[in-house]
DNA sequence: GCTGGCTCCTTGATCGTTCCAATCCACCGG
DNA sequence: CCGGTGGATTGGAACGATCAAGGAGCCAGC
């Protein structure tokens, strides 16, 4: 009962090859087959290297689908993507997802892409959840208050966070972040290097953790260094315009010679205000932004940056989900990567 | 048997109710059940009721992979992820992808990302198409030169593509793509009308038809206008130093007042010798660049940029999409969406 | 009262794979 | 010669949905 013959007809797209199919061509069992793909340890060499001969001149391909009903899994991890920002720097994303698209397809898994709704907060995860359409998933807009991390682990549903769970330390799902303290430790030590002393700080409002640690980086080091702080921290939201009012009345009221800032979109709005003031980037006054956006690649004056190992956090959420989905049980489940300074001539 | 009951013991988790459960609960047959979800028309008010009830109550969703099994369809769109581009300004893919997910969602599909790997072109593409992963691809490198097009024709495989099939004018697969002509006449017009009469071209080389498209937009107009293009025109790599470059021996040997862009990166090039050069751009020279990145956005002097309509396209390509799997033959298989101009400081 | 047609619902088969248990077979020691 | 052993292979069942037929039940019409 050749299927092929009997279904490729005309028109009619020919069905791909199945098990059976193979099974038949090699002449051995359907479950034969399945091992020569699953298990080829199972085989005898003999009988594997004819199957394979088989599964190479049919281009057997397993069905997913069916595969994937079998084994009550999908070998698929969701990925919720947030409305793009216009007008902000930051288009880090796109690096986060191409390497996590790579790593994850060595481990034979590929990434679902859904979207977000905010005032459905957990609605796309609910839905792909009970479908059993995804194995797993990336979380990344781990912000405070955000009831996904939760929510996720009270359903039993497997993910991995890009972000620390910082309104709830006794949070136990695995999660990689990235040290934003440390990065900005690193700016403000190399700004220190220069022989800049007057450093000032331009940082997100209060209420946010990723801020408030960035802002600790700056603090420490100078601190460290034994220089002053007092007046030369602002707060402020994270636009353009922002920023270059802060760097204006910081200019005016403490005579900074560098500024650190908790993004490349703030500190464009300090180049603002330097470019309007005359005053030369890096020459004048040293800038240094996070995140290392395109912007801060292809600004005439290069954007001395911290940029973060977003490759090495897509490994190792890959990594994670790996280890969750295997059923290991991993003791650690939180990962701190150190960013690195993308110097140009902005310091 | 109630599954739910005999399943549900302790740490091991629940598996979700299928469509016997459910069933079950609601007194009707498994076939009855599959109808209230998928043809609510052929069940009685009542039933239609009782049904809906059951599956609120029991928090049903239909199984992925057995309704993909079963109809032979993924509900999943394949797109290919290219590795991130560095040091170039364009971001624009985030915008287009957002759409699309937001889009393919309202049709009922997901969007699945694939790794590329340009030493295997159709790679990708194969596994996903035998294994009946995808339904359908939405191709955006057709470059040329690019073998996915013919290859997925060839195959048979549903796609749409976002861009002209330049090289294969005989080619017959649906394509949406924005009007790159009438971009660059748009921001050419734009200079004109400001008073410019000596405008110059930076854009790529000439084995780019997406180039001289874009090139053959400034120079309608120019002819149109009546201005002289002679000396004023320069095809160089896509990058910031070329664009420096470029603006620097335009200006020296032709005293352009303005400059229209292929692309923003090249835009940024011409703005860094503006810079150095101590002219103000959008005063002494005016500047416009292509694709609205978000470095035109946040740079100090707004650069003025062609803006492609990507929500469109995304929406476009969906529907064009779900015309394909639909079997409806659509007689223009071609959409060409026009761009606008974002005008900022720079013009 | 029987038929035909209609609406509403049910039953059995099927999609292509993997799981499970059974079978086959060669080999070995007693 | 027989039972035990373990590796290689097989056939049936199951995953959970939809498809394709096939009933009930009801009503109108002759």
């Amino acid at each position: 009962m050749s299927r092929t013959e009997s279904r490729g007809t005309g028109f009619i797209p020919v069905s791909p090859p199945t098990l059976a199919d193979v099974a038949e061509r090699a002449g051995v069992s359907r479950q034969t087959v399945s091992n020569a793909v699953n298990n080829p340890d199972l085989l005898r060499p003999g009988t594997l290297e004819r199957v394979r001969e088989a599964i190479e001149e049919m281009g057997y391909s397993p069905n997913r689908a069916a595969r994937n009903l079998r084994t009550r899994s999908s070998q698929l991890i969701g990925l919720r993507v947030l409305p793009a920002q216009e007008g902000t720097a930051n288009a880090m994303m796109d690096r986060f997802v191409h390497t996590l698209v790579d790593t994850s397809a060595e481990a034979g898994y590929h990434v679902l892409l859904f979207a977000g709704d905010n005032d459905d907060p957990v609605g796309g995860y609910d839905h792909l959840l009970r479908a059993t359409a995804v194995d797993a998933f990336v979380v990344t807009d781990t912000y405070l208050g955000n009831p996904q991390a939760a929510w996720l682990t009270e359903q039993r549903a497997p993910f991995v966070a890009f972000g620390r769970p910082w309104d709830q330390p006794q949070a136990t799902h695995p999660w990689v972040d990235v040290d934003g303290a440390a990065g900005t430790r690193l700016a403000t030590e190399h700004l220190i290097e220069k022989g800049h002393t007057r450093i000032a700080w331009i940082g997100w409002r209060k209420d946010s953790p990723i801020g408030e640690d960035r802002r600790a980086g700056w603090l420490g080091a100078m601190h460290d260094a034994g220089h002053p702080t007092t007046g030369l921290a602002s707060r402020v939201e994270d636009t353009v315009q922002s920023g270059a009012e802060a760097a204006a009345v910081l200019l005016d009221e403490s005579a900074p010679t560098a500024f650190v800032c908790a993004s490349d979109t703030l500190a464009m709005g300090v180049l603002h205000t330097l470019w309007i003031r005359q005053l030369a980037p890096g020459r004048d006054i040293a800038v240094v932004g996070f995140d290392d956006s395109q912007v801060a690649q292809v600004f005439p004056v290069g954007l001395t940056s911290v940029r973060q190992p977003l490759e090495d956090v897509a490994v190792a959420i890959v990594r994670a989900l790996e280890s969750l989905l295997g059923h290991v049980h991993e003791p650690n489940p939180g990962v701190l990567l150190t960013p690195t300074l993308a110097v140009r001539e902005s310091s």
